[in-house]
RNA sequence: GCGAUCGUAGCUCAGCUGGUUAGAGCAUCGGUUUGUGGUACCGAGGGUCGGGGGUUCAAGUCCCCUCGAUCGCCCCA
C-alpha cells in the first residue's frame, strides 16, 4: 500500500462530481428554510455511548461497523455513524430543549466501516431533519413533505414513499414476540441468513432478498393484528395527512429500519435505479431515543438521506464557463489586463485569463474554457486604448474601447 | 464478514494458445504558424504491466498470497 492510496471507502472528487454534491446541498439548504428548519451543527465526534446507546447494541451499525478509539485522554471516542443521536445529545447538552418543539436541519459526513460498492461509501454525507418535542402526527406529515418537496426541487424522478407503522412500544413488542414464535415455528424452512436473525432481530426476516423465505414471511403476522387503539389512531392521522398534503405513499405492511430507536411511523423513499441501495431517504419516529441517553421523555421524528444517493440521480450541473476570456499579449499589458479582468469580475461577469504560452495558445484556451469571447490586450491597444473583443462564436472581432467593456459584455 | 468479476500511460482500452527494446486513441507539452482559437499535419514526454512470491531458458500473459476497484449478500443513507 502506498502513501498515496487514499482510505478505502473514501471519495476526492473533481468538477461536477464535487458539483452534485454541493447542488444537493444547496436544495436542501433552500427547502429547509421553507419550511422553517433551524439550521444546526454538531459535533463529527461523539462519545461512543451516544450511539451505542441510541442506535443499540446488538445491531450491525453499533456492533462491527463504527470507527471507534480511545484518545490520548483515554475517552472511546466514535465518528458519528448517522447526525440524530449527536443532535439529540446536543438537545440535551445545549439547552434546546427550550426551543421545543425544535425543528432542525443538518448535513455532515457520516463513517460507517462496510464493504463500498454502488452508493455506498465508508465516509458519506448525509442530509438530516429532525423535530424534536412534538408528539403529534402533523409533525410526520410536515417532515415528509419536506422530503418530498426536496425529492422533487432535485428533479428526481421515480422514488416511491413506503410507508409504516411500528406501533407503540406495546404494539412493536407483542408483534416481535408473535413474529419470533412464527418464524422459530418455521425456521427449517428459513435460509441461513434468516437463521441468524431469528434471535438478533427477527423483524428484519420480513424484508429478507432470500426467495425460500417468502412463503414463511408471506403468513407471518402482521404489525396490524397487535396495533393498540391509541397506535392506529396516530398512524391513520398520519396517512389523511399526507393525503391532505397531497403527498402520495404507499402503504409497506412489512417494512421495518434497523436501528433500536425507531416507534410509530417508519419510512423510505426508495429508487430502483441505486442497485441494491435502492434507499435513498429513510426515518420514523423515534420516541425513545433522547431518553435512552438519559434525557426526559421526548417525543422525536426525523429522517436522513445519502447526499451521494441523491447526487447519483440528479441531472449534471453545467460547469462553471467564462463569459470572458482576456488574453493579455507581452510583459506591458499584464497589469492592464490584471486591472481590466478585475473590472469585469466586480461587475459580476465570469471572466478568466489566458497568461500562458504564445497567442495561438492563448486563444485556445479560451475556446477551451468555453468562453463567448476572447479579449485582446496587446501593446498596440494599449496605446490606442481600446481592446480587441472577438466573438469566439463567430469569429468576428472588433475594437472596444477599455471603459465601455462591461457595458459591452452585458448586452 | 461472505461471494463473483476485474486491476497494462493522467483517462478509455489493445496485447492471439507465455517468446526480441509493452502499443493505440484521448489528454498534456513542443512544432508547422514568436498578434488570432475551433479543423489538419509532424514530433516529444509519460508505464517498477496494483504489490510480493513462485513455476519456466523466458511471465503483462500461468499458480499462490496480498492490496484495491466494481457488483451482489449482510446491513444501511
Amino acid at each position: 500500500m502506498t502513501p498515496v492510496q487514499p482510505v478505502r471507502g473514501t471519495q476526492s472528487l473533481l468538477g461536477e462530481d464535487a458539483d452534485r454534491l454541493a447542488t444537493v446541498v444547496a436544495a436542501f439548504d433552500r427547502v429547509r428554510r421553507l419550511y422553517g428548519f433551524k439550521r444546526v451543527e454538531v459535533p463529527t465526534i461523539e462519545h461512543t455511548a451516544v450511539f451505542a446507546r441510541t442506535i443499540g447494541e446488538t445491531t450491525d451499525v453499533v456492533s462491527k461497523e463504527m470507527y471507534t478509539f480511545d484518545d490520548r485522554g483515554g475517552e472511546s471516542i466514535t465518528l458519528r455513524p448517522e447526525l440524530t443521536a449527536g443532535i439529540c445529545r446536543a438537545y440535551l447538552s445545549e439547552g434546546w430543549q427550550q426551543y421545543a418543539p425544535l425543528k432542525v436541519a443538518a448535513a455532515g459526513s457520516a463513517f460507517r466501516y462496510e464493504r463500498p460498492q454502488k452508493g455506498r461509501f465508508r465516509e458519506f454525507h448525509q442530509l438530516d431533519a429532525e423535530i424534536i418535542g412534538a408528539a403529534e402526527p402533523q409533525a410526520d406529515v410536515e417532515l415528509l413533505a419536506f422530503a418530498d418537496q426536496l425529492l422533487k426541487e432535485l428533479g428526481i424522478e421515480g422514488t416511491i414513499l413506503k410507508l409504516n407503522t411500528l406501533g407503540d412500544p406495546e404494539t412493536r413488542s407483542a408483534w416481535r414476540d408473535a413474529l419470533h414464535e412464527h418464524f422459530r415455528g418455521h425456521a427449517p424452512a428459513l435460509s441461513e441468513d434468516s437463521k441468524n436473525r431469528l434471535e438478533r432481530n427477527p423483524l428484519r426476516i420480513l424484508d429478507s432478498k432470500a426467495h425460500q423465505d417468502w412463503p414463511v414471511v408471506d403468513s407471518a403476522p402482521t404489525i396490524d393484528e397487535f396495533l393498540t387503539s391509541e397506535a392506529a389512531d396516530f398512524f391513520g392521522k398520519v396517512t389523511t395527512g399526507l393525503d391532505a398534503a397531497g403527498i402520495k405513499w404507499e402503504r409497506a405492511p412489512r417494512l421495518v429500519r434497523g436501528l433500536d430507536y425507531y416507534r410509530h411511523t417508519a419510512f423510505e423513499f426508495i429508487t430502483d435505479r441505486l442497485g441494491a441501495q435502492g434507499t435513498v431517504l429513510g426515518g420514523g419516529r423515534y420516541d425513545g431515543l433522547v431518553e435512552s441517553i438519559g434525557g426526559p421523555h421526548t417525543p422525536a421524528v426525523g429522517w436522513a438521506a445519502g447526499i451521494e444517493r441523491l447526487a447519483m440521480m440528479i441531472g449534471a450541473p453545467g460547469p462553471e464557463v467564462p463569459v470572458v476570456v482576456i488574453v493579455p499579449l507581452g510583459e506591458g499589458a499584464n497589469a492592464a489586463a490584471q486591472r481590466l479582468l478585475a473590472d469585469v469580475r466586480r461587475n459580476g461577469i465570469a471572466a478568466d485569463m489566458a497568461y500562458r504560452g504564445n497567442m495561438k495558445k492563448r486563444l485556445s484556451r479560451a475556446n477551451d474554457a468555453g468562453a463567448s469571447y476572447a479579449l485582446i490586450l496587446g501593446d498596440v491597444e494599449l496605446e490606442s486604448g481600446e481592446a480587441q473583443l472577438k466573438n469566439l462564436a463567430t469569429g468576428e472581432q472588433r475594437s472596444v474601447a477599455f471603459d465601455r467593456i462591461v457595458e459591452t459584455l452585458r448586452s
